[in-house]
DNA sequence: CTAATCTTTAGAGTCAACTCTAAGTCAAGT
DNA sequence: ACTTGACTTAGAGTTGACTCTAAAGATTAG
């Protein structure tokens, strides 16, 4: 079975060799084996579930809640429940965030366009007389 | 004209008062006036200018960046074209956030099915034929 | 007038998530 | 055999964004 070092996977996974080490130094990747010498020997399994770390951490999960969560895999059908409800929980949370994106989007169009025009008229005076408009900007 | 003390505003926007002072000490506030006795006085005015604090913060925008943008709105129309810029490339890097968050969705709501069935299933055997199923979760 | 509750400052402390250093071991090429 | 480069560890250092403390001054309610 072919194995990755641990520099090829950081290259992959756009980390640092100094990331995934510390990843492993806070439990994340226990299943992770080795050499003889204490080389890691990452397996394509090992790399698919730094993806889903990946994953979890892009939704703003701690790490010390994603230990969990590998512990929780460790512990087997037991934790069944736990694991299912967890991502639930995060689909609801990317769903907020996704929401609270697009209102963040929304003020922006409206500085583009703010600007645009100011910009075109050469001065921010251009605004002086909007309705509920921002004075400072 | 009405104005709000440190508090009010701290309230209205969900942050801290410490939250505002700090974002004062790092230059984010030289618009916001004082009283004779040294207290701030916001207006409406800056109460709007600090959501927009909050929206370029919300894109993940470092708070030295944020008082860049403050400096050039001060600096007038000379930095138009900055400033315009400036929220055409956060329109950008929103784009690209809700398109990875996205993806992130796509990766939880295949592990929301894939432990519904192990859940339906009693054990997380159920998912050992996969095809390319991550075998550690 | 007084007590309680703001507010102010400078500066120290906290926290998460890296990021790096030092000293040593291991592996590959010539 | 030797050099170069990658790997290991423990532990120290960095960064960003707060978060709080202490000591002082200001404001409000009774």
């Amino acid at each position: 079975m072919k194995t990755f070092s641990i520099s090829e996977v950081a290259k992959e996974l756009n980390v640092t060799a100094y990331t995934l080490r510390y990843y492993d130094k806070e439990g994340l990747m226990p299943y992770v084996e080795r050499k003889e010498s204490g080389q890691r020997l990452f397996k394509e399994s090992d790399i698919a579930a730094l993806k889903v770390i990946e994953c979890l951490k892009s939704t703003g999960m701690p790490i010390k809640e994603i230990k969990t969560f590998i512990d929780w895999c460790t512990d087997g059908d037991s934790t069944l429940q736990q694991r299912f409800d967890m991502f639930m929980e995060r689909k609801a949370v990317v769903d907020m965030q996704i929401a609270e994106l697009k209102k963040t989007m929304e003020l922006i169009d409206h500085k583009c366009l703010y600007y645009k025009t100011a910009l075109d008229a050469g001065t921010e005076e251009i605004h002086k007389n909007d309705k509920i408009e921002i004075p400072h900007y």
